[in-house]
DNA sequence: ACCATCTCGACCGATTTTGTCAAGTTATAT
DNA sequence: ATATAACTTGACAAAATCGGTCGAGATGGT
């Protein structure tokens, strides 16, 4: 299961996926019904993660930085949720040892996640926002 | 990441895997290192699902139901941590409503991961303890 | 200069995780 | 029958995580 926070997250880009223009952080706010101040937390861990970028000021807001069928789900995940591996030993990107396994080397409960874990990595580093888009009919504009 | 208790599901059984004899819990503690009382929860939930049966009194013990080749990964892993399926809404075995989304038939973020929880369960399901009993043991001192 | 907007860090209640413990119940050997 | 080894159940609790809020500050357009 995916946090509450890893879905705010990903409807977020969604907002973002449409336009080039910045986007106020209200505007996500409402049209996604995620609480604003959370959703500030989170757009800046994307922002940190370098997935998206922001302008301050008047006609501030947040903005992608590569287009949707660039972005994958594996990344807003491992930004929001951490290491999506099943096993610390099994993240390629964030490698952590067991310390509860002596030997890692002939560990069985490693044996047993290598396959699973790296379907799972192939099948979340493989889908883009615009898989998404592409399968559902976009979302109305009736803002302004 | 899966969560330490399911860790301890999954060497438990293998613990018991080796062998058609009723294994103590004690013996299980101590082999794999993992907390006895805690242990005790563990397989009680398991035998509650029907993975593993026990005997009591004076040479009692856990074993298996099924031959290890039969049990799945994705087996344990609902038996203990919940529904495997990263929504909700995907859980074949557990559907339930996202309660923050309006119409769940144009819902963008399910449409998203509907590929990715179908992989998923697949390599979760298809993975048996035979798989890593059969990948472990090449890796001694055999091969150079 | 003003003000809308993003940025940062601290904080907080509820839930989940990771166990512990006490008091049973049951089956087997002798 | 009795002792004993073992499983069973439910309550309890410290620590971490989750979901979210808040105040104060930094920044850029007009
Ligand atoms: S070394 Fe990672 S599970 Fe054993
Ligand atoms: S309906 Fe499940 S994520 Fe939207």
């Amino acid at each position: 299961m995916i946090s509450q926070k890893a879905k705010y997250a990903l409807r977020a880009i969604m907002a973002l996926a449409g336009t080039k223009e910045p986007v106020l952080i209200g505007d996500i706010a409402e049209q996604e019904n995620i609480p604003k101040r959370f959703l500030e937390q989170i757009l800046l861990d994307l922002k940190h993660q370098g997935l998206v970028m922001s302008r301050r000021g008047r006609i501030g807001g947040y903005f992608l930085v590569r287009p949707p069928e660039d972005i994958t789900i594996g990344e807003v995940l491992r930004t929001i949720d951490g290491p999506l591996a099943p096993l610390p030993c099994l993240s390629k990107m964030a490698y952590r040892a067991c310390d509860d396994c002596d030997d890692e080397a002939t560990c069985r409960v490693k044996a047993l996640f290598a396959d699973v874990a790296e379907a799972t990595r192939r099948a979340l580093d493989q889908t883009t926002f615009a898989d998404a888009i592409a399968k559902k009919h976009p979302l109305v504009r009736a803002r302004r």
